[in-house]
DNA sequence: CGTTTATTGTGCAACTAAACACAATAGGGG
DNA sequence: CCCCTATTGTGTTTAGTTGCACAATAAACG
């Protein structure tokens, strides 16, 4: 078996991965670890030894082609495909993310919005017409979709994540503010401001 | 002088608190170590030994008192005031920020919201009037605000924090997805959902 | 008041991650 | 074609983090 990748190697890629999308559309062709480092603040040593558990991509005395790179990261972070993702929660969160057109190039394809408030289903949000979450399920089973975004209030999260992991969804990114609980298999990320913001109010005066 | 502590204690400690205040709302009075840790998916030693950095805030064969202990999290954190906070960038993420009502209890108040659009500025966002964004650095410096929110295309991200930089903001939460370039003493936090949702993919099928 | 139970705070050991430092070498220039 | 420069990939060292295990002790109970 293959050694067993550390999480925070992975964690790291998406980053390395942005920025070389970045460069590349700056017209770049090359880099190196030392010049990735220093636009990222990671030593070009880190950088190297992260990259090296999964090849060799660069060249001695050279660095790494841009486009060659991105194209590896992609690979091995599975995003040189589409994901399929739904969003479940249409209020200001949802709707920002619906209409949100930073997701395909990036590897995702939000493939529905879902609310429980009969208000809203129907209606129009961008692309995209708000479904009742009482249908999620089977567009989830049908469609095959392992990814899901939750933006409902805390007080529901927990619920709809029940509801997401049963139908057969794998990865959550919760925007609500609490720590949800999910079976071994499933992972799930959070983003929660205040919680970026209090990491932060330490260091200031 | 005092023992420096590692920043991957502080970047928990607010994972606890969250999880400290919504135990209190549920009512409870005390917990242990080995509670949290069930429920945010930590060692329960990990907890004991992140807290006794501090001090010490428990009682053998008790546990914690959940509104004290919240209290002391508060205080080495500084959120046991509020913060003033400003957001730039008055769309789609911006004006979801501006309504949000969580911040409030979390220590943050949003004092302004700021666009460089001049046919957004003057209109009201919930109870804010957007402002432009020529009148940032003077409302900064005016009312001491050392934390923004950055919510403008990814394009204009480093010049608008180069701007409040420079106008005296020491910690920015950033929602552009770039890297940005700041000098030491200021602290940035992404929040960035392709790169959460990136660190998920690699563990799909 | 002694015994039992629960649970803390922490020294130490084990593990994990980061940095260092250098041989190997690609490519450019003389 | 040889030397010089830049830069990789990695073995080794150093630093940082987590987990273990237990003495200390608070509270409950009889
Ligand atoms: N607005 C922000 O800037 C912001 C910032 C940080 C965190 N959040 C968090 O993100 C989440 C969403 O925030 P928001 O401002 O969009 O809230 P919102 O109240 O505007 O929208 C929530 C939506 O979820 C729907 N909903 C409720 N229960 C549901 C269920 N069981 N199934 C399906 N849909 C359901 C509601 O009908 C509503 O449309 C909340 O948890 C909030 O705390 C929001
Ligand atoms: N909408 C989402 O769900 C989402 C998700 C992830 C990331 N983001 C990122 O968040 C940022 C904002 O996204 P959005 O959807 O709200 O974008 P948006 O285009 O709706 O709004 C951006 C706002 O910033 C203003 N602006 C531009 N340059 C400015 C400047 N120099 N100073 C002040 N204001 C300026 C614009 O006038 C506009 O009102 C973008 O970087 C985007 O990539 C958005």
């Amino acid at each position: 078996m293959a050694k067993q990748i550390p999480d925070i190697v992975i964690g790291r890629l998406p980053v390395y991965l942005r920025a070389l999308q970045q460069m590349k559309q700056e017209g770049r062709q090359v880099t190196s670890s030392q010049e990735l480092g220093e636009r990222l603040g990671i030593s070009a040593a880190q950088i190297r030894k992260d990259l090296s558990q999964f090849g060799e991509f660069g060249k001695q005395g050279t660095g790494y082609n841009i486009e060659y790179l991105a194209n590896q990261v992609r690979e091995i972070l599975k995003v040189n495909r589409s994901w399929d993702v739904i969003i479940v929660g249409a209020g200001d969160i949802g709707r920002a993310l619906a209409g949100y057109n930073g997701f395909s190039e990036r590897g995702f394809k939000i493939r529905g919005i879902f609310d429980n408030n009969a208000s809203l289903v129907g209606s129009k949000q961008g692309e995209f017409t708000i479904s009742d979450s009482k249908t999620m399920k089977e567009v989830i089973q049908t469609s095959g979709i392992k990814i899901a975004m939750i933006a409902v209030p805390a007080g529901h999260a927990q619920q709809v994540a029940d509801q997401l992991v049963e139908a057969g969804i794998r990865a959550i990114l919760s925007y609500a503010p609490v720590n949800l609980n999910v079976p071994a298999g499933v992972r799930v990320q959070n983003i929660d401001p205040s919680i970026h913001l209090q990491r932060m109010t330490y260091y200031l005066e």
